[in-house]
RNA sequence: GGCGGCAUGGCCAAGUGGUAAGGCAGAGGAUUGCAAAUCCUUUACCCCCAGUUCGAAUCUGGGUGCCGCCUCCA
């Protein structure tokens, strides 16, 4: 088995071979920082960090690079409407990124380039495009000149001549004037009267969209790359305008192999900026949601395809993650596994033999992976492998003594250390929770103590064979959101709901 | 109009030639004063039509419906 991605560039299911044996360069188009992150960027970077784990976990050594888009044209129109600058803007959103990304147990990138502070690259690749006639300067812009460049639309599967039609009406506008094909884009823009603004060769301005990829990838990367990464609304134009550029200039192909994710729908159409119907990834996580639940909830589907966000999916995610979640707890309670909860390591070369049911399920969750990111196949595996462990552990919090002893066994320590190695490869980690759920019962009505006052009445009541008594305290305290659990010896605890 | 993608049980979602993973929800039983937890059992002819094949959810053709891109967008 080999591990196998779907190429944008061919369409195709394609066996994976870095340019290197054993070394894996990715640029992942990162966000444009006027505003936070919502659950499409959540998405996205959900996979694409699981993809990372993967190549790490099976040997590779990865540099992963990620940029941010910190001059555009809604930064400075968030600038201007907020009365700050464009730094603040971009300083503030970058920060919003990262407490974002973290809270999601994604890694932070290797390198993480900025496009105001590579203009020299991005200067020296359009001077290279003007040089080679792929670019040409009109009125302080510079444009790619598309009809110049063998294969535009490859990435796309665009015929220019065909699109050359439908975009008949577009050229009134005055930047359409400048053009000379409809389908030429910037790669410079001249400045305009008190905006931020750069030296050039061709007056002041600043660069256009898609220049600052081709210029970070050449910077960090190379020439050609394993693998570039980004969502599937990037394919046309930007990702299309990105090898234009770059295979201009370089005469070399841009990156190998192109993974694209497919769109966060809500009802059913795309989550977006302007239909308004997006949820940022900070709101969902103050609503309650956890991170892991919301990444559970990514993983179930597979990357190409759109995701629909409902919450009774959201719900469905967040119980099936309180099952994974409380095997994984009941590890991390045990003391006997070794923790990934930081940096995802190499798998260990010549594994430990297992039983034969865990080996499989190691190879199945491989086999899944290998085939074009399976995730929904391999959290399968996890389940499998987290059920038993997680009757164990809510056995153990139910009081029962022979289930504690039996964590102690072999076998669930074994599958346990499996269970966290595959889990920390999807990126999943265990969340202790239940103190905070305590606060939050306290605060709907009922204090601690007067919690514990109706369970101590509760306990009266039993004795005094007061059933009916009894379940109406059960079914009060239920209604605000509180479960009496019955333990062995006559205990009562109580669990938020 | 052009390009691309998707249609699997109540919901979500794997499965690309040999009689349908997994999650959520539901049902029946055991157990429990009740409840919870646990254990056992259980719920799909894979959008429609035609074709290829010994055999198709899986391949081919046609149809229907939905989505994305073609303008900034993960």
């Amino acid at each position: 088995m080999t591990l196998r991605f779907t190429n944008t560039l061919t369409r195709r299911v394609e066996p994976f071979e870095p340019l290197v044996a054993g070394r894996v360069g990715i640029y992942c188009c990162g966000v444009t920082v006027y505003d936070l992150c919502h659950l499409g960027h959540a998405r996205s970077y959900i996979n694409w960090d699981v993809l990372r784990r993967y190549l790490v976990w099976r040997g590779y050594a990865v540099t992963f690079v990620q940029n941010f888009t910190d001059i555009d044209d809604k930064i400075l129109n968030r600038a201007a409407a907020e009365g700050s600058s464009m730094e603040a803007v971009s300083e503030r959103n970058i920060e919003a990124f990262h407490t974002d990304m973290d809270a999601l147990n994604i890694l932070r990138a290797d390198r993480m380039p900025r496009a105001t502070r590579c203009l020299d690259g991005i200067r020296t690749l359009i001077q290279e495009l003007e040089a080679k006639g792929a670019a040409y300067c009109a009125d302080g812009d510079v444009y790619f000149a598309v009809m110049k460049q063998q294969g535009y639309g490859k990435l796309s599967g665009r015929d220019l001549a065909e699109q050359q039609q439908g975009a008949s009406g577009r050229t009134a506008t005055a930047e359409e004037a400048r053009k000379r094909h409809p389908f030429d884009f910037a790669l410079w823009k001249r400045a305009k009267p008190g905006e931020p603004s750069f030296d050039s060769p061709w007056g002041a301005g600043r660069p256009g969209w898609h220049i600052e990829c081709s210029a970070m990838v050449r910077q960090e990367l190379g020439d050609t790359i394993d693998i570039h990464l980004g969502g599937a609304d990037l394919i046309f134009p930007h990702h299309e305008n990105e090898i234009a550029q770059s295979e201009a200039a370089t005469g070399q192909p841009l990156a190998r192999t192109w993974l694209h994710n497919g769109m966060v729908n809500v009802d059913g159409e795309k989550m977006s900026k302007s239909l308004g119907n997006f949820t940022t990834i900070r709101d969902l996580l103050a609503s309650g949601v956890s991170p892991m639940t919301l990444r559970l909830f990514v993983l179930q589907a597979h990357y190409r395809k759109p995701l629909d966000f409902t919450t009774e999916a959201l719900d469905a995610a967040a119980t099936g993650w309180q099952g994974l979640n409380s095997a994984l707890e009941l590890i991390a309670g045990s003391g006997s596994a070794p923790s990934t909860r930081a940096a995802i390591t190499p798998q260990p070369q010549g594994a430990p033999a297992l039983p034969a049911e865990l080996s499989t399920a190691r190879e199945r969750f491989i086999a899944a992976m290998d085939d074009d990111l399976n995730t929904a196949a391999a959290t399968a595996v996890l389940f499998e492998l987290a059920r038993p462990l997680r009757a164990l552990a809510n056995r153990i919090e139910r009081g029962d003594g022979a289930a504690a002893e039996q964590r102690q066994t072999p076998a669930m320590a074994r599958r346990a250390a499996l269970l966290q190695e595959l889990a920390g490869v999807l990126g999943l980690k265990g969340e202790a929770n239940a103190p905070a759920a305590r606060t939050a019962a306290a605060a709907e009505g009922f204090s601690e103590t007067e919690i514990n006052a109706l369970i101590d009445q509760r306990r009266a009541a039993k004795a005094a064979k007061d059933f009916a008594n009894a379940d109406q305290i059960r079914a009060r305290l239920l209604a605000a959101g509180i479960e009496l659990i019955d333990k062995p010896g006559g205990l009562t605890d109580w669990l938020r709901r």
